[in-house]
DNA sequence: TTGACAGGTGAACAAATTTTCAGAAACATC
DNA sequence: GATGTTTCTGAAAATTTGTTCACCTGTCAA
């Protein structure tokens, strides 16, 4: 997929926020007007950039109307990546977990559109030392993700899957598991830290992946 | 809160289909042709109604653009603790888990009563304990508890117990499942919302507690 | 230097959409 | 039967909104 400038992620943000918060899409105008545009037209090339490059649909002719497209996957060419389950001692029991679940939620053009729900495998260790071998739970420590919201205490449901540009993923770091972000740029991977008091971009050669962190989870 | 009619009702489950599905609001001519109406007037009526009931609000000479109504508080004197599941409609049973379809964190979502559940697919781990059966899921709609880091989208579990001051119930109110925190306060007991836009306290009289929530799950 | 391209201005146009006005039929309620 | 509410028709007005056209300004690579 093509990268999006500054300014097409920007807008591209906005719209998100916009819809999440008030519910319905901003128009053109709406858009121009935060972004300070002196003409539609800029905004207008900016989402016809957006739709091209595949991020965003709009229909034609009608007001306030858009869909995001569903994600499309990033091959990572140059970088290994290797798959290998976490070390036993660092694997939450799920025996106590009451439940482990959830469809993708948010806007509803993710999956919905497509007739298609998401779906989760839920692995529960039921006391046994049987578990899923492909799902498992993480409790996570340290502060390395709070810009993702993933705070310490946290438990984390790592799942099997193709890793893409901006998934936050199970790595293994000098015998750890840690979780960053996957960052695909320039035909090179990086794993990124969501914390601003960590350095930014680690490059990495070869990469053991244990999965994909697709569900965080909070005791309150 | 006035009862809508029969008409009203469809239009608005309509409305909530459409933008479930296609993730941006249907105009009133698209409301027009999908009841074959003669004239956009006989939309616009409904729409009136449905705004002035409370159910819906209108972003006046905005294309597509509707919110769900504020909700509306209850008022009474003595609070009267009572346990009580959520209603068999409003749950959607997967082999051992529970998922209830929504919560309405702050707006009343009219169709979760009306049956009109996103379906999700929970598959369970081979081997899974039983677990206890008064546990459910609920997928939270609306903003009402941000502050308590609790978004739109999220799942919530809810089990059974003695609830605190201080903690977050899952709550019927107006028929529907909600969720708010508990104050005792100088022996009446309030409920609420984790939003500072949200009037603070509401007070209850009878108070049907379905129980506690006490994980937050989140896709990413 | 040239050309392609992202990004922008300014004005105008056409379509989509909401909104208003003036009625009328159906239906329950008193 | 009178009355009021809901539901609807038909047309038109007003407004919002997407779209198009002509043209300008940088940047960057060939």
């Amino acid at each position: 997929m093509e990268a999006l400038t500054k300014k097409q992620q920007a807008i591209l943000d906005y719209m998100r926020q916009h819809v999440a918060e008030l519910s319905y899409w901003p128009s053109i105008r709406d858009i121009q007007a935060k972004f300070r545009f002196a003409s539609t037209n800029a905004v207008f090339g900016h989402l016809q950039a957006l739709e091209r490059k595949g991020v965003l649909q709009r229909i034609p002719g009608a007001a306030r109307a858009y869909k995001i497209a569903p994600e499309v996957s990033v091959d990572l060419a140059e970088t290994v990546i290797r798959y290998e389950g976490p070390s036993d001692d660092q694997i939450v029991n799920f025996e106590e977990v009451k439940f482990a679940g959830a469809v993708a939620a948010g806007l509803p053009d993710y999956t919905e559109s497509s007739g298609v729900l998401s779906t989760m495998q839920v692995p529960i260790a039921a006391g046994s030392r049987r578990r899923s071998p492909e799902s498992f739970a993480l409790r996570v420590r340290g502060d390395s993700m709070i810009d993702a919201d993933i705070n310490d205490g946290d438990t984390v449901i790592v799942e099997p899957g193709q890793p893409k540009h901006g998934d936050i993923v199970a790595a293994l770091i000098d015998g750890e598991t840690t979780l960053k972000r996957l960052i695909k740029q320039g035909g090179k991977v990086f794993l990124k830290a969501e914390n601003k008091n960590y350095p930014d971009l680690m490059p990495v050669n070869e990469l053991v992946i244990q999965g994909l962190a697709k569900t965080v989870m909070r005791r309150i």
